[in-house]
DNA sequence: CTGAAAGCGCTAACAA
DNA sequence: TTGTTAGCGCTTTCAG
C-alpha cells in the first residue's frame, strides 16, 4: 500500500529510511545488536518486520567473505549409509547456521575433484568428503585454496585432511575374529569394488595382513550385484564351500542372505554370515544379521561440528576416532562338525 | 612470485590488468564470449588461467540477481525413495548449471515452512518439495515471494504448485485390482502415518472410495515400525486373517515379508503381498515382491528440468504425469480354496 | 551510540 | 569490439 507499486524486495536503505536511521545502524542491528541503543534497535527491528526485510545473502557474502554454506561430496545418495551421513550432517550444520550443498561423485575421483572445484567456485566455505582416495587435482585444490576440508568414514591421524571416522581395519578384524572364535576356518570374503572404495580396501587389506586363509569374492555395490556375487560364491566348488562368509558391507550381506533363502541354505546352520555397517534394516533380516556397528549417524554430526568449527573459528579440528561394536545376532554360529 | 606476498584471490581487476584490457571485457569473456575479439579473448583467458581466477559467485549474484542454486525440501534422506529423488535431482540440475541445497523437514509442515524461508533467504532461486500437504506459512511464502516451486511424488493439475509425479490413487488401485483379480476378498492394508504423509493419504482414500471391505493397519515408516506393524497384522484374529495384504510402500512390504519369514508364513501360498514403490531391493526379496513401479528416478530428473526451466526462462512448467506399472513377481497368487 | 562514506567483485548501460 | 562508469546491498572504518 505504500509507495506506488511497491514491487521489489526491500533493502537496507529502505529499512534505514523507514526507521529514520542510517544504513550503518541497521547493519549493526543485524551484526552487533549490543552496540545499538535499545530504543533505536526496537525502531529498526520494527521497520525490518514491517518491510518483511531479510538481508541479501549475496551482499553479505561479498562483504563479509562468508557464504555460510559447506559442500559435501559423496559417491552416491542411493546407499543407505551415505544418505544417513548427509542427513545428519545437514541437520547438525543447521544448528551452526550453515547450509549444505551436496554433490555426488559416482565414486569417481576425477568427478570428485571437478565437483569440489565447482563447490569452491560457488563459495563453499568448507568441504566434507568421504574416504581417503582422492584425485591429485583434489588435493592440489585443497592445498592451493586452503579450503577447510575433512574426510569421513575413515580414521587416520596422519592423513592430509582431518578425519572423522572409525577404524575400518579394526572393524574387519572384529568381524573376522568373531568367526574364528566360533571355530570357522573356511571363510570367504564378499567385498565390493576395491579400486573405487578405499574403505573396503582398508578392510580387505587388514584381512589379508591377518591371514591368507581367506577366499575373496567380488560383487558390485547394488542389491542386484550383491545377489549376483553371493550366487557366484555359493556356486563355488562344494568341496571348498566355506562355512562362513564375511561381508564387507550389510548391503552385500543382505544380498547373500536373500540368496541363501532362495536356495534353502540355512543361516547360520549351513553358513555363518557377518558383516560391517549395521544398517537399520540389518537387525530385522531373517536371520538378524551379526554385524559390526559403524556409527554413521554420530559421524555425520561430528563431521558437521568439526567443519563448522574450522570454518567459524579457523581452527583445524582434531581427528576423531568413533567407537565400533560387534552386534552379535542370529546369523552366526559355530560350524557344523 | 608476482607482487609481494600475493596473498588473496585475484579479482576481475587483476585479470583485466594482467590482460591489459578493461574489467568489462573480462566480464564479457565470461558471459558473452562471442562479443569479444578472438585474440583479446585468448589474452584474457590466459590471464584468468594464470591467476587461477574464478568469478565470485556472490558478486555475480548481487549483480545478476541469480544465485544459480535451488533448494529441495524432503521429509528425510533416510528413505530410499527420497534419497533417489534427490540424487537424480542433483545430477540433472548440474546439467543446467544449477546446484542443489537440501534441507530435511522430518515430515513436519512447520519445519518445512521455516526451512523454505531459510532457503529463500540464502537466495534459492527455486524450490522442490514433495507431496501436497504444506503449512499455510509455506504457501504464503511462495505466494508473497513469487518463488518458483514445484511439488513432486504427486500429480494434480489443479494444485497450487506445478506437480511432477504419478497418480497415487491409480497406483493403489492398480495394486488392489491385481489382488481382487486373483480372487482375494479378505484384504488388509498396511500403511504408514496418514497425518504427515499425503501420498499415503491419497492412496488410502482411493482404496476407501473403492471398497469398504478392507481392514487397515498402521505402521511407522521405519523398518522396525514396519516389522512391528506387520506383526500386529499377523496377530489379528485368525478367523478374519486376510488372504492378502496390500502395503502402501515397499518398506512396509519388506517388513511384512521379513515377519512372514520369521513366522513361517508362506508367501504367497498363505498370504499374498502387493505394494507400491518398487525399490531396487524389492525384486530381490524372497519372494520377489509384486509391486507398482513408481518412476522416482525419472521424476527427479523431470523435476530438475521443470524447475530449471522455470528459473531460467521464467515459464511455469506444465504438470507432468509419469507412468506407473505393476510389476508382477512372486509375492502374489490366488488365495487357497 | 550513530552517521558518512569507501569499498567488496562483478554486471550492464552507455559511449566511443 | 572495447572502455567508462554507475550501481547491486551490504559491511566497515573513521569521525563525531
Amino acid at each position: 500500500m505504500q509507495k506506488e507499486a511497491a514491487r521489489k524486495r526491500a533493502n537496507l536503505r529502505d529499512v534505514a529510511e523507514a526507521a529514520g536511521v542510517s544504513v550503518a545502524t541497521v547493519s549493526r542491528v543485524m551484526n552487533t545488536p549490543d552496540s545499538v541503543a535499545k530504543t533505536t534497535r526496537a525502531r529498526v527491528e520494527a521497520a525490518m518486520a514491517q518491510l518483511h526485510w531479510t538481508p541479501s545473502a549475496a551482499a553479505r557474502a561479498i562483504n563479509s567473505g562468508r557464504t555460510r554454506f559447506v559442500g559435501a561430496l559423496v559417491p552416491t545418495l542411493d546407499a543407505d549409509i551415505f544418505a544417513r551421513v548427509i542427513a545428519n550432517l545437514e541437520s547438525q550444520l543447521a544448528t551452526h547456521g550453515l547450509s549444505l550443498v551436496v554433490a555426488t561423485t559416482g565414486g569417481l575421483p576425477q568427478v570428485e575433484a571437478q565437483k569440489a572445484k565447482a563447490l569452491l567456485d560457488i563459495g563453499a566455505e568448507g568441504l566434507v568428503v568421504s574416504g581417503a582416495s582422492h584425485a591429485d587435482d583434489f588435493y592440489a585444490l585443497i592445498a592451493r585454496s586452503r579450503l577447510p576440508a575433512i574426510s569421513t568414514s575413515w580414521y587416520e591421524p596422519e592423513f592430509v585432511l582431518p578425519t572423522v571416522g572409525y577404524d575400518n581395519k579394526a572393524a574387519a578384524l572384529l568381524a573376522l575374529t568373531h568367526l574364528t572364535d566360533l571355530g570357522h576356518s573356511r571363510i570367504a570374503v564378499l567385498h565390493g569394488p576395491l579400486a573405487t572404495n578405499d574403505r573396503t580396501g582398508a578392510r580387505v587389506r587388514a584381512l589379508q595382513a591377518h591371514t591368507d586363509q581367506l577366499s575373496y569374492h567380488p560383487a558390485e555395490m547394488t542389491i542386484a550385484g550383491a545377489c549376483a556375487g553371493a550366487a557366484r560364491l555359493l556356486d563355488s566348488a562344494p568341496a571348498t564351500r566355506p562355512t562362513a562368509v564375511m561381508c564387507m558391507s550389510d548391503l552385500l550381506a543382505t544380498g547373500l542372505i536373500y540368496e541363501c533363502q532362495r536356495r534353502g541354505v540355512q543361516v547360520p546352520r549351513d553358513l555363518s554370515i557377518v558383516s560391517t555397517d549395521d544398517l537399520p534394516a540389518s537387525a530385522h533380516l531373517v536371520p538378524a544379521l551379526t554385524t559390526v556397528h559403524l556409527p554413521v549417524d554420530i559421524m555425520g554430526r561430528r563431521a558437521a561440528d568439526a567443519i563448522a568449527g574450522w570454518v567459524e573459528h579457523h581452527q583445524r579440528p582434531a581427528d576423531q576416532l568413533l567407537d565400533i561394536a560387534l552386534m552379535v545376532r542370529d546369523s552366526t554360529a559355530p560350524p557344523r562338525p
